[in-house]
DNA sequence: CCTACCGGGCTCTGCCATGACG
DNA sequence: CGTCATGGCAGAGCCCGGTAGG
């Protein structure tokens, strides 16, 4: 505790500012010592913002210096985004989650809405993602970069559907730089080459189909990954080729470290259950997700299945069973072994099926019982 | 009727560090 | 120096149904 205190006294009065327990402290006697005027938060400001509805201790943590500014749009933002069909109580929590908006001139925000418009079919969709992330429509305040980063994304020929489905689902490809974007694409095309693949365009665009949230990923870890599911698996070209362009796509986004630790998790959790390294490799081809799966709770699965009778061996084959929560895998197994099914002479494909499908399944199988 | 295969839907923001800039 | 813009990170699944072909 003592430390803390005399680390606020030596850091710069803004970060202290950024610390809610440091707020009070910063306000006393203590800043007036350090910074006399130029700490002072914007009274009218702050009762603008105050009737609107913002939660000023929430700006006031997140983005100190907007609350000093003398000159804002708090109105303009908000009659702007009412005019779009947003709530009050939306414009309120856009600007207590991102206070930078207020900034932001009618013009400015006039122009930005226009191109966001190109992607979105109605106002509706772009408020909708505003009131979810605000930072990802405010962050930049950059039109001509958005303009830009359009016309490249729309230069690599991917669909007007996956288009929407990317800005919908990771809106902050929007914000990226164009380079940012660029390099994603690059890296991509490279890995492509040096696989031996013939059409990069066509692979990069498989890819961003398959993980929308590539684009809000580093180089540095779609890299690392690539190059660790390559080693790890033994993977040859052709084989890399593949699995990148299907389910593959998507583990590419998880961090570095815990895609090294659940792999290394299931390869001995298979080591444990007697199977190979031949074993694990066509598992992860088979279904690649299973990597998304956090260890304990792959192992866990695991296990179910194992008390059931289920040979592991089975599992590799038809990971895609691992993709049901534990409770819907507990749920039918119970299921199954009251009408006595067998695993081992029907498979364990009845796992892997919607609801309805399980369901109608079932009543077969009772009433075949009768 | 059945299964295998496949792809899609949902959703993923909010925070921090750092360099640029005035 | 303060503020802004930008890059990067943590966290860690589940479910549905179209369709081809037996």
């Amino acid at each position: 505790m003592a430390q803390r205190q005399i680390l606020f006294f030596l850091w710069p009065v803004r970060r202290c500012a950024s610390l809610p327990v440091a707020s009070r402290f910063c306000s006393s006697k203590q800043t007036t010592f350090i910074l006399p005027q130029v700490n002072l938060e914007n009274e009218s400001l702050l009762e603008n913002l105050s009737s609107m509805g913002v939660d000023l201790p929430s700006a006031r943590r997140r983005q100190p210096g907007v609350l000093r500014k003398q000159l804002t749009n708090e109105q303009g933002l908000a009659h702007f985004l009412k005019s779009k069909g947003t709530d009050p109580e939306t414009i309120a929590s856009i600007i207590s989650r991102f206070p930078r908006s207020i900034t932001r001139t009618c013009a400015h925000l006039e122009e930005r809405w226009t191109l966001w418009r190109n992607v979105f079919q109605s106002d509706r969709e772009v408020v909708e993602i505003l009131s979810r992330s605000p930072e990802s429509f405010f962050r930049s305040s950059d039109n001509k970069n958005l303009q830009e980063n359009l016309e490249f994304l729309m230069s690599l020929g991917i669909t007007a559907k996956d288009l929407h489905r990317l800005l919908t689902t990771a809106p902050r490809t929007f914000s990226n730089s164009v380079e940012l974007n660029r390099n994603m694409v690059e890296l991509l095309q490279a890995v492509c080459l040096s696989l031996g693949g013939s059409d990069p365009q066509q692979f990069s665009r498989t890819i961003i189909s398959r993980n929308l949230y590539i684009f809000i990923r580093s180089t540095n870890r779609i890299r690392a990954n690539v190059d660790f599911l390559k080693s790890s698996l033994s993977l040859s070209p052709s084989e890399a080729l593949t699995l990148f362009q299907s389910h593959g796509a998507q583990i590419l986004d998880l961090s570095h470290e815990s895609l090294k630790k659940n792999s290394e998790s299931l390869r001995r959790k298979l080591q444990s259950l007697g199977c190979g390294a031949g074993d694990f490799k066509a598992m992860i081809l088979n279904y690649s997700l299973v990597l998304f799966i956090s260890s304990e709770r792959l192992n866990e699965k695991l296990d179910v299945l194992m008390e059931a009778g289920i040979h592991a061996q089975q599992v590799v084959q038809k990971p895609k069973v691992l993709d049901f929560s534990l409770v819907s895998i507990r749920q039918r197994l119970h299921h199954l072994s009251r009408l006595g099914y067998d695993f081992q002479k029907s498979g364990i494909a009845v796992l892997d099926s919607s609801k309805k499908r399980f369901s109608a399944k079932m009543e077969r199988l009772g009433s075949a019982e009768e």
